[in-house]
DNA sequence: TTCTCAGCTGCAAGGGGTTCGCATCAGGGA
DNA sequence: TCCCTGATGCGAACCCCTTGCAGCTGAGAA
């Protein structure tokens, strides 16, 4: 990560009067160095590599203001924990054999966001669920008759 | 219910080696009486109420000799428990407020399922999430800039 | 620089949902 | 009826996450 990019996200912490702490900078520099999606407890791992005095909890709180602020998302993989991220809002894929996950950019759903809206009265929050499935590696093969 | 109804389905546990226990009877009992979405928990006290040596975790364990030969299949709600339920797999509408669970059919999924399968390999599982967002009584309001 | 105090943290404990281990029980074929 | 194996009851453990609380610390005020 840049360090400018850390000071980007604290700067919005401290205007929304948040205080920057240790633990804070941390985690913004965990989601900011990798282009995976981390749960909690990977994020606390990371940085209790060289912060062991930093705890889970804090973690946890941390990113529910990070949340609050807007600057990160979460999302539930239906089973296990959810995992966090920053930045723009995507859609994620997850195979359910492997449990490979893939971010497809909100717009895949834009037809189903409509539909719903307009049939069911029912408003999408896009980016919150995972779609689950098979990843091409795992995709049953197509039998004749599936068509 | 229909006593039918419950045979049926205990034949099918028996076609696939499963034995027929007064458990596994009491489960698919209340599975069929019900057109709610039902938690672990939820069947675990409607089956308590007259059976009270009933488990917990022999219905857990039922639930997924269930859903090995495709009787019940469960749905992730992003928070709370899974809600399990038998018959035609459906999509799921669940209100981050009030946590009111909609069914829609499947065919809502088709385009994206189609367009996820040709652009991304990726093939759905339809109706194994759901879809999260707002019910009509909780949708935002929509401010004229949103268009 | 020091003071002050609300916001943040570490730690322990708790809670909801689910699974595991194991001794015992019982369905159902031989 | 016997026997074997699958199913059960029960306790405990597990995972993910939240809560309570005392103490610490960032950062504005003096």
């Amino acid at each position: 990560m840049s360090p400018r990019a850390v000071d980007d996200v604290l700067d919005q912490i401290r205007a929304h009067g948040g205080r920057i702490t240790t633990a804070r900078r941390l985690v913004v520099g965990v989601l900011l160095d990798t282009d995976r999606h981390l749960s909690a407890e990977d994020i606390t791992s990371l940085i209790r590599a060289e912060h062991p005095e930093v705890h889970l909890t804090t973690v946890y709180r941390t990113l529910e203001s990070l949340a609050e602020i807007g600057i990160v998302a979460h999302t539930h993989l239906g089973h296990g924990a959810a995992v966090y991220h920053l930045g723009e809002i995507h859609q994620h894929l997850s195979c359910d054999v492997c449990g490979a996950l893939r971010d497809v950019p909100v717009s895949v759903l834009e037809e189903l966001r409509v539909t719903l809206e307009r049939d069911h009265q029912f408003v999408l929050h896009v980016g919150h669920f995972a779609l689950l499935g098979r990843c091409a590696e795992h995709a049953p093969v197509p039998s004749p008759s599936d068509g």
